[in-house]
DNA sequence: GAGTGGTCTAGACCACCTC
DNA sequence: AGGTGGTCTAGACCACTCT
């Protein structure tokens, strides 16, 4: 008996896993559906705006609703705070704070912040632990002007956390990418120079002004995993 | 005035930022703030489904709702079509099929695919190119027990492609990593062994059996972006 | 112009969970 | 046990866009 709108859901997925309406196939209308399943058209426009909302489906007011042809898989990650990733493996979090000064950022770190050139702001080095063996290298760079005072000790507060409790977050973006390990990252995290590692970059805004910019690189054997 | 459901939503990120509801903060149930701004608590729901989908409030049946204290960030990425990709960018993409023989993969990947030990299945070798320059190195296994016959030459339409329009996809997951350059890729995409290489991995089943086994192999240079 | 999805309403019942 | 979110309904109007 099909009756909610995640039985719909997958009533409509299995009939496009079985090519009744196949790639690029018009389906019924809303209207339609809910005829033929019994149920209030809201309830078949929820199921199918999730679809759609996973790819699975592209819809147009008039042009009505097709199964997609090339479905552009949408992956979801979890981005957690790094210390959660720690302890959801088991494993103990502790960090150390390497190095804490104020300076101008290279000219890359700048641009992409949209600071003026010149401008000195915060650089924060720090190595995270898992069980006490090297996990992630970071390197942030903080824009205090945007920042509540007084700072705190970044020895003892991750400075991740603590942005998320003080600074009124806004948007941001996320990369991944592999390089070569440089002299430093190495060193830190033990590996030979050139070693492969995976690394994350974001930056972090609030509605005018650049937050922090954060570069991640994490010991060898490092996976992103993700559910479709 | 605040009236449609991206309205609310907007409202209600808006007293998060400036602090009028803190991190951990319970929130006025639906009912409330549907009398506050005036409309139906299916509206009010409809934005707060959204902010909670996307990792911003937390909500419980009878708890309540809470602004998250340690925001995990969902960040999502498209999955597209290796050649969309190339041509997102401006670019002209092209493959050349390396091989295809039938074999036993190697353990790893038959305990991954879940395959009885000693099933011979197919390998397909593929270079990806962008503007005619080595763009993905691509390895998957493929089971031919799923797939429908005839299967096309794979030497003129991408197994990728082919299988979105001919296979009843169903789930997978994704995972990204970083590793040095083997022999092989190293030979094929023209770097230096132990070269760090962006590695996507996927695994295709339908509701029973594995469908396929990818690794992709990113030339230098390669970024995943996602805004959040 | 007209058909389709997008959204909203007012009310209702239910499932779940904290108290 | 009662409050809260989760969902459904029947109807309505609107926005978009294809023809």
């Amino acid at each position: 008996m099909i009756s909610g709108w995640e039985d719909i859901r997958a009533e409509v997925l299995r009939r496009i896993r079985v090519r009744d309406w196949p790639p690029g196939a018009l389906i019924p209308t809303e209207e339609d559906l809910a005829a033929e399943f019994g149920v209030a058209r809201a309830t078949v426009n929820r199921a199918l705006r999730e679809l759609a909302g996973a790819g699975v489906l592209e819809r147009r007011r008039k042009a009505g609703t097709r199964v997609a042809a090339l479905p552009v898989r949408k992956a979801t990650l979890d981005i957690p705070v790094i210390r959660q990733e720690v302890e959801a493996r088991g494993q103990v979090h502790g960090f150390r704070l390497l190095e804490r000064v104020e300076g101008v950022p290279p000219v890359p770190v700048t641009s992409r912040m949209g600071l003026a050139p010149g401008t000195r702001i915060l650089w924060l080095e720090t190595l995270h632990l898992a069980d006490g063996r090297p996990f992630v290298h970071e390197g942030r760079w903080l824009n205090p002007a945007v920042l509540p005072v007084p700072l705190p000790d970044f020895a003892a507060v991750s400075a991740n956390e603590w942005l998320v409790a003080h600074v009124a977050y806004a948007t941001g973006d996320i990369a991944f990418a592999a390089e070569g390990a440089g002299p430093r990252e190495a060193a830190v995290l033990g590996v030979a120079e050139g070693t492969a590692l995976f690394i994350t970059e974001r930056m972090t805004w609030t509605a005018e002004a650049p937050i922090t910019y954060v570069r991640l690189a994490h010991a060898p054997g490092y996976r992103l995993q993700t559910m479709v």
